[in-house]
RNA sequence: GGCGCCAUGGCCAAGUGGUAAGGCAGAGCUCUGCAAAAGCUCCACCGCCGGUUCGAAUCCGACUGGCGCCUCCA
């Protein structure tokens, strides 16, 4: 079977081209005018796991994810803390870079900045212009919305409802209420560069498809992004880019991850309800939010609340647990080929689904029960062991321990752990176990097995 | 107002025509100095009403409740 993903614009399940094959993907990325919350680990996994379950199955992956360097809120914000714009991008940018670190996400191939397309973008305002479909007006460049019949495909929108809708912002360098800016004309403090129109800065959408086609080329394979950026973003980048290349279609597959909610509603910063990337980092560690994060499918919204984050941190544990148990002193035997081999058909049966993850982790668990079983069973657990951390890889799980900082207690922990073995060895329980709660109160968790005593941070 | 989505056990979440995956939590048993972990067993008829069908959580219609986009947002 070959692997289908649902096409916002189609909704239809799409297939790539067989494998060998070069798919290029392109990411909408973040606008680093502040920190991350755990709404922007969403994409940042779903898009990951895409990548490496495309890699698992023999495809090459080009990914490129853009920054969006140089916008309004950029300029506010770096004018509000008397910084200039590119030093709050970096900053902002790095930090971000630095999160999807922690939460194992591959790097993507390239990360462009708008600020370094410039060029780019002024070629495409050009071409928009000569072909029709762009106007210079003020020192600004609109894009003409009704230059092409097909406005609106992606979002399922036509011009004249959007118009009822009321909320547009009628400009008189426009000459239709609903063109939208390619290029911008300075205003006096802004960062800006020399263009045919004058000195300015790119508006908002451009920049994307500047970097699709510089960096994938005219028609790109998947293009990407959380569904907050359907309309109008996504739906501006088809029509420019389709109106300057003339080659429809843009992208192959459009695919979208729903949004996460805090409570009942969207997280988002003009909400206010934010719960930072890096402080649920720190508590729960990357394969616990991965989990919650693949718990549910791509396409429908996960809901954050600390409940489901710890459910997912003790499913973490449980998958970490499986994959490193040894087996009992002088197993033999092993678990059948063809036992393993049908978790692998059932997890890539549940990924070629349009990214099934939520069956793809239950297939995990049942792997782990398998290795649970057999080493209950006085069997080698190594095969077993082996697919789970294979699989578990694709989805990008660490099966890290903690990952807490907490390195330097570590030799302590054992020295009090071995201390403990002999208090138990010699039947000194009360003491033994003064030592398991002490250890306990501050952190750190004890499980006996037949092989000797392991602890981890809880 | 326009476009669209969702409603499954205590919580989360798969499942789109044939009698409900998985995780968390809970109960019992086994193992164990105790505890933890692990294994086994148990725990739902799928928002409401009507319809189609031999048969529906799954299709159609209405209703109720919730959410997203239409404005910066991943």
């Amino acid at each position: 079977m070959s692997i289908r993903i649902l096409d916002t614009l189609s909704n239809e399940p799409i297939s790539l081209p067989e494998p060998p094959y070069e798919v290029k993907l392109y990411v909408c990325g973040i606008t680093p005018y502040a920190g991350s919350h755990i709404g922007h680990a969403v994409p940042a996994v779903v898009f990951d796991v895409l990548r490496r379950y495309l890699e698992f199955r023999g495809y090459t992956v080009r990914h490129v994810t853009n920054f969006t360097d140089i916008d309004d809120k950029l300029i506010d914000r770096a004018q509000a803390l008397g910084t200039t714009v590119k030093a709050l991008a970096d900053q902002f940018s790095d930090q971000y870079l630095a999160s999807l670190a922690r939460l194992n996400i591959l790097p993507a191939t390239y990360y462009p900045r708008a600020t370094e397309e410039i060029p780019a973008i002024i070629r495409i305002c050009e071409g928009l212009i000569a072909g029709g479909h762009a106007y210079a007006s003020g020192g600004d460049v609109y894009y003409r919305v009704r230059s092409k019949p097909d406005y609106g495909k992606l979002s399922g929108r036509n011009i004249d409802d959007l118009l009822s809708g009321a909320r547009i912002d009628p400009t008189e360098l426009k000459d239709d209420p609903l063109d939208f800016a390619l290029w911008k004309g300075t205003k006096p403090g802004e960062p800006a560069w020399e263009s045919p129109w004058g000195p300015g800065r790119p508006g908002w959408h451009i920049e994307c498809s500047a970097m699709a086609l510089e960096h994938l080329g005219e028609q790109i394979d998947i293009h990407g992004g959380g569904a907050d950026l359907i309309f109008p973003h996504h739906e501006n980048e088809i029509a420019q880019s389709e109106a300057f290349t003339g080659k429809p279609p843009f992208a192959r597959i459009w695919m979208h991850n729903a949004l996460l909610r805090l409570g009942a509603e969207k997280m988002s910063k003009s909400l206010g309800n934010i719960v930072g990337l890096d402080e649920v980092l720190d508590t729960a560690g990357p394969d616990a939010i991965r989990l919650f994060i693949l718990g549910s499918q791509y396409r429908s919204p996960v809901t954050y609340t600390e409940e489901a984050l710890s459910a997912a941190k003790a499913g973490a544990e449980r998958l970490r647990d499986a994959a490193f148990v040894a087996a009992k002193p002088g197993a033999t035997g092993t678990v059948p080929t063809e036992t393993i081999a049908a978790f692998y058909e059932r997890f890539e049966e549940a990924m070629d689904d349009d990214l099934n993850t939520s069956r793809a982790l239950a297939v995990l668990f049942d792997l782990s029960r398998e290795v649970n079983r057999a080493r209950d069973a006085g069997l080698e657990v190594a095969a077993p062991q082996v697919a789970l951390r294979h699989l578990g890889g694709v989805l990008g799980l660490t099966f890290a321990l903690s990952e807490d900082g907490s390195k330097e207690a570590a030799p302590f922990i054992d020295l009090l752990i071995e201390l403990r073995t002999e208090l138990r060895a010699a039947k000194q329980w009360a003491l033994a176990d003064r030592v398991r709660d002490g250890l306990a109160a501050l952190g750190v968790e004890i499980k006996d097995g037949k092989e000797g005593t392991i602890w981890s941070f809880s």
